[in-house]
DNA sequence: GGTCAAGCTTTTATCGATAAAAATTTATCG
DNA sequence: CGATAAATTTTTATCGATAAAAGCTTGACC
């Protein structure tokens, strides 16, 4: 029985607790990939019955963070270089996408949010103590945001958070495996500056090169580890 | 009590025949957007209990068409002229860059997999008696997901095919009002024919005018509903 | 008449138990 | 020994009941 359920909103329900529970694990690796799930542990750790751990997994496996099949329960979602390549390739063509959108329809506020968002990202620190939703984390989800803040699509917005998410697990696995790839700032500064000075081609080639160089180091990462 | 689950797979869950159903009767616009969901009568309807309804509602709101809120309840989805515009733009946005992809990728058998889909989507007659899963709407469907079959990320493809579900959903609901609009035939040869010429400005210029037009026609329908 | 609170009704979230299916072990036979 | 079948254990899906919250009604009070 954890105490995780006391933090409970005053509001929320048990199902939406042991979910946001589960969904930090599974991305912050905690929570192996690939492992099958105990109905009964996680009921017995939370102390609960199975509805809300079962509606828990529920909303887990609509974000892909596992997968259910039909009399046979639940497992986390697996990881494989081959999906981060297609997670990859899907983010550099669809934020290339909002990104040209975002430019092209991007006011002055917009402009001030990414420097703002990017000025927030500069000053707060990194804690790699508690990855999965550390304040640097969030900084960096937001200056992401802010890129394509102006494309006119929430329904674009919301699919770009989706494979940053993807995106994110994969590197906070990477994280928790060793890895410790120097600072990405310069590539931010860069992408930011590009995005403001409506130079789309080059904001698109930094972007992109930025998503590819996670997955490179990722790459060599997971390989070193296998052998 | 409903004999749709009577046609449960030899190994479905209710849960899942349960989801099935309602999914459609959300598309196909039987279950009026906005309303509130009454568990209580989905289980008298359905002859079972709370569980199984509340694990497909679950699964519902994962694909954005039931919403819900922690003490509330569920609602369907509403929509709006604005959200269709929305869905359109980001169609417009990654359908381009999937089409691109595809026809800067596929291959020989691409272009077979596009002229045999076209070939069905001909040949179908369309069945508007239950519009939600009819062979039309099933062969219309395989017929956009093979233009984008060559661009070689499994991500993009499942959203494209999440955007054309909410498309759908708006298509139908048009029909379900009236909405009659004359065949798409010859944009869908039209589309074709580029893709596999591999002219690319022209193909995605095609395929974004019709989604364009089935917007138009459902602002129209829809506006003047209202009136 | 309008507002606010106390009580009543409906609905939701969760529980603990059970039936049904899958996985695992044991037993039987060639 | 190996393999299939039977029996057992584990796990999942579903049920019916209950407590807690939200929504609604009514009536007192200004």
């Amino acid at each position: 029985m954890e105490d995780v359920l006391s933090d409970t909103q005053a509001h929320a329900t048990l199902a939406s607790t042991i979910f946001a529970t589960l969904r930090d694990e599974i991305l912050s690796g905690a929570l192996r990939p690939d492992t099958k799930i105990n109905l009964r542990g996680l009921c017995e750790r939370f102390g609960v019955a199975f509805s809300p751990v079962r509606e828990a997994l529920n909303r887990l496996s609509s974000q892909n963070l596992v997968r259910q099949t039909d009399r046979r329960g639940f497992k986390v979602s697996p990881v494989s270089l081959d999906e981060l390549a297609d997670i990859t390739r899907a983010r550099c063509l669809v934020n290339e996408a909002a990104l040209r959108a975002s430019i092209a329809q991007g006011g002055v506020a917009w402009e001030e949010e990414i420097v703002l968002a990017f000025h927030r990202l500069m000053r707060t620190p990194r804690d790699d103590a508690s990855p999965g939703d550390s304040h640097w984390t969030l900084a960096h989800r937001c200056f992401h945001q802010s890129l394509l803040g102006a494309c006119g699509s929430d329904w674009l917005l919301a699919y770009c958070d989706h494979l940053f998410d993807a995106a994110e697990r994969y590197r906070l696995i990477g994280l928790s495996a060793g890895g410790n790839w120097g600072d990405a700032d310069e590539e931010h500064r860069a992408i930011m500056q590009a995005s403001i000075d409506r130079k789309a081609d080059e904001a698109v080639r930094l972007l992109c090169a930025h998503f590819e160089k996670t997955k490179a180091q990722l790459r060599v990462l997971l390989t070193r580890e296998r052998a």
